[in-house]
RNA sequence: GGCGUGGUAGCUCAGUUGGUUAGAGCGUCGGAUUCAUAACCCGGAGGUCGAGAGUUCAAAUCUCUCCCACGCCA
């Protein structure tokens, strides 16, 4: 029944931001407990876990177009971001890769060339696409905007009218513009490849009701739901190149300046990732993506259930020599404070952000994350609710169970476990009961997709072991039956060892803790669900400390200030008075003096008052790269308690310049009014920090 | 606009094929306790299961209509 491997993926990360807590809590975190789970129950060597970023398509070359850099300097910074944020949150990668690597793009095009060689799987058509004349290129449809037909929005894209939601195609558009030049675009031809979709419709809606009825695992409704959607509209085929210069090249000589439309090219990461994995531990790669007996299970958000359950399936089959999904345990998505994440609008928690504000917190995140996790519907992420869950249930239950026995144990016994008697006691064997028990229960939800529950089980167990001391009462107990109380205090040790392995796929970071705390070798913890084994008589515990501390209210403050400030940016248009008197224009300067100007978008994360100074305000602020200290004159137009989050604009490249013997390293700009009042410059729908200003 | 998935206690969420008094954690109220990070343990209160109609001996669960949120698509 046990596969003899696993196959696990994590969806790609999109390269043109970092990752915030949402997308972890959809796409990684689960996959994560779930991998780890594997790999202690099932042998490391069983299973293989791979992510990568995904580094192509229109949207990064925009960003680089607008920052005035290459979408290779793009990708670049994000993946390593990126990939820095899930190292340090423990998300156990076996490797991960990137798109842009050569690898994958031999990957990529050598898939593709089957494909076509196949000469069914795949179809050419012509169609007319804008052009834009004078930059020698044809246009992406989000390179076009125009008059929308539908609400006559000037300014719709050519793919969507966000103002009124439709979505388009580049030909309905009135007076299409190219974005790039400003000109009007002309239409021209340009030939692609289809993948026939269309031909496999039978064949996906028999593999899909496969899944629908298989009875070992389900497969969530809402990702059933989001394919029977699909099949019963019908599917056509779809193209999967592009003109555009950005991506891996159609492997054909007619093919000049085409590039695989990266939701062809992205799944294929998996691919790659495994390849370049394999390459570099001197194993075979075939077998984790063709050996029947290989389990693959994509993890993802719910955004890409299509693409998961419906394209790449068929990509597999049409190809021919892979094995299919076995699950695709989509997740919903998580909302921050009561909306919806944003990433624009910098409405989320940043992962890499978090990791720096809560250094030695991961466990505090994965917690919250897990237990609030959208399985099967939105949830919702609060600061107040990550308090609570961390005071009221890590702290107060499980850090505080553990506590106890520990300090009980140091006190009575010199921290030395005395003989069990789990023969003669019907509680102390009922503790070994419950923890198998315990066992029992988190396997069966973790192999189901049931994070929360698992959760909670462990949770349960630890909530048992309070009630045993409660009941048992040691403390009593020691002054007259010390013996007993030795017995009593073993069996709940027994407890925090057990806590402790279960643990460690929800909470890596807690269970090395723990094992230390037991001085037990944290590496030799194994899943031991059966044939339960337990810490000897008379083995002697290490030294220990609070396993977690609480969370004080103003670290939350802090956070919230921070939304607020994104809530109701600072607007505040004062009437001018009658008479101004604008200051003059200064001399006319040359462009190359302009561009030697580095101005960032940054967020003020920190802010307190200069002492000895009536004007200087110490800010700390996140340029997004990195965090500076920059000293600004303008503490009287500004409480520091209330810029906290506030998003600046920060000209980058100042010489630093000590002031007060604190050295500033750049300048906040501020807009001056006639009457001397100062506002902050800031993007208009927020952008990320360390975005350029030109 | 079409399709999909949700809408359950003050909050965050569970509720398998319709079947006794609809559950958990947190919060709240009361009790007990002191080994422990005023933590733990026990108990109580609290829900017209989005709204309305229908099927049924019986509906949170099935059907229909409507409202709201999110996703996919046009």
């Amino acid at each position: 029944m046990k596969p003899a491997r696993y196959t696990i993926t994590s969806a790609l990360p999109y390269t043109n931001g970092p990752v915030h807590i949402g997308q972890v809590a959809g796409a990684y975190l689960p996959a994560d407990i779930y991998v780890r789970y594997l790999r202690l129950k099932y042998g490391r060597e069983n299973v293989l876990y791979i992510c990568g970023s995904d580094e192509h398509g229109v949207a990064i070359t925009m960003k680089a177009r607008k920052e005035g850099t290459t979408p290779q300097e793009i990708v670049n910074k994000y993946h390593e971001i990126i990939k820095n944020s899930f190292n340090d949150f423990g998300i156990s990668f076996d490797i991960y890769h990137r798109t842009s690597s050569p690898l994958h793009h031999e990957t990529a095009a050598d898939f593709f060339k089957i494909l076509h060689d196949k000469g069914e799987v795949l179809e050419q058509k012509t169609t007319e696409q804008y052009y834009d004349k004078e930059h020698g290129e044809f246009l992406a449809d989000r390179y076009i905007t125009g008059t929308c037909p539908k609400c006559g929005n000037e300014n719709a894209y050519g793919d969507q009218c966000e103002k009124c939601g439709s979505a388009l195609s580049p030909l309905e558009l009135i007076n299409p513009k190219s974005t790039i030049s400003g000109n009007i675009p002309v239409l021209k031809e340009t030939t692609h490849w289809y993948f026939k979709l269309d031909a496999m419709q039978s064949w996906l809606e028999e593999w899909i009701g496969e899944q629908a009825n298989r009875t070992d695992e389900k497969w969530k409704k809402h990702v059933l739901g989001q394919c029977r959607s699909w099949l019963d509209s019908g599917l056509q085929a779809r193209a999967i190149t592009r003109d555009i210069d950005w991506g891996v090249k159609v492997p054909l000589e007619t093919a000049e300046g085409k590039v695989l439309y990266v939701w062809f090219d992205a799944p294929i990461g998996y691919i790659s990732a495994t390849k370049a994995w394999a390459a570099e531990n001197g194993t075979d790669w075939e077998v984790y993506w063709k050996d029947s007996d290989t389990k693959l299970v994509h993890f993802i958000g719910k955004d890409n259930i299509v693409f998961h359950c419906i394209f790449f399936p068929a990509m597999l089959k049409a190809e021919g020599s892979y094995v299919l999904p076995e699950n695709v345990p989509a997740n919903q998505f998580m909302n921050m404070e009561g909306a919806k994440m944003s990433t624009s609008r910098n409405w989320t928690v940043w992962l890499n952000q978090y990791l720096e504000e809560f250094p030695n917190q991961q466990d505090l995140l994965r917690y919250a994350l897990t237990v609030n996790m959208p399985e099967n519907k939105d949830s919702d992420f609060s600061w107040k609710d990550f308090q609570e869950r961390i005071n009221n249930e890590l702290v107060a239950n499980i850090g505080n169970f553990i506590n106890r026995v520990l300090v009980l144990t140091n006190k009575y016994f010199e921290g030395k476990l005395q003989e069990s008697d789990f023969g003669n006691h019907e509680a102390d064997r009922q503790v070994l009961v419950e923890i198998s028990e315990t066992y029992k229960k988190v396997e069966q939800h973790l192999e189901n997709y049931e994070f929360k529950k698992g959760l909670q089980a462990i949770m349960s167990l630890s909530t048992y072991g309070n009630t045993f001391l409660a009941e048992t009462e040691p403390w009593k107990l020691v002054k007259v039956a010390p013996e007993r109380t030795g017995q009593i205090l073993n069996a709940a040790t027994q407890i925090v060892y057990h806590i402790g392995i279960l643990l460690q796929p929800y909470l890596p970071f807690t269970s090395a803790k723990i094992a230390k705390f037991l001085n037990v070798n944290a590496s030799s913890l194994g899943w031991k669900g059966d044939g339960l084994e337990l810490l000897d008589d008379g083995h002697q515990l290490g030294e220990f400390s609070l396993l977690f501390e609480k969370i004080e209210d103003d670290v939350i403050t802090k956070q919230l200030e921070r939304l607020e400030a994104i809530k109701h940016p600072v607007i505040a248009p004062s009437t001018p008075p009658d008479t101004i008197e604008y200051s003059a224009v200064k001399d006319t300067i040359q462009f190359d003096d302009f561009v030697k100007l580095d101005i960032r978008v940054g967020t003020i994360l920190e802010a307190e008052k200069m002492p000895k100074s009536n004007k200087l305000l110490k800010l700390k602020v996140d340029l997004g790269f990195e965090q500076r200290t920059i000293l600004s004159g303008i503490a009287k137009h500004f409480d520091a308690k209330k810029i906290v989050g506030q998003q600046v604009c920060v000209v980058a490249n100042l010489a630093p310049r000590k002031m007060m013997g604190i050295e500033s390293n750049g300048m906040v700009l501020t807009a001056e009014e006639a009457d001397g009042t100062l506002r902050f410059i800031s993007p208009a729908d927020g952008a990320m920090n360390g975005a350029t200003i030109g």
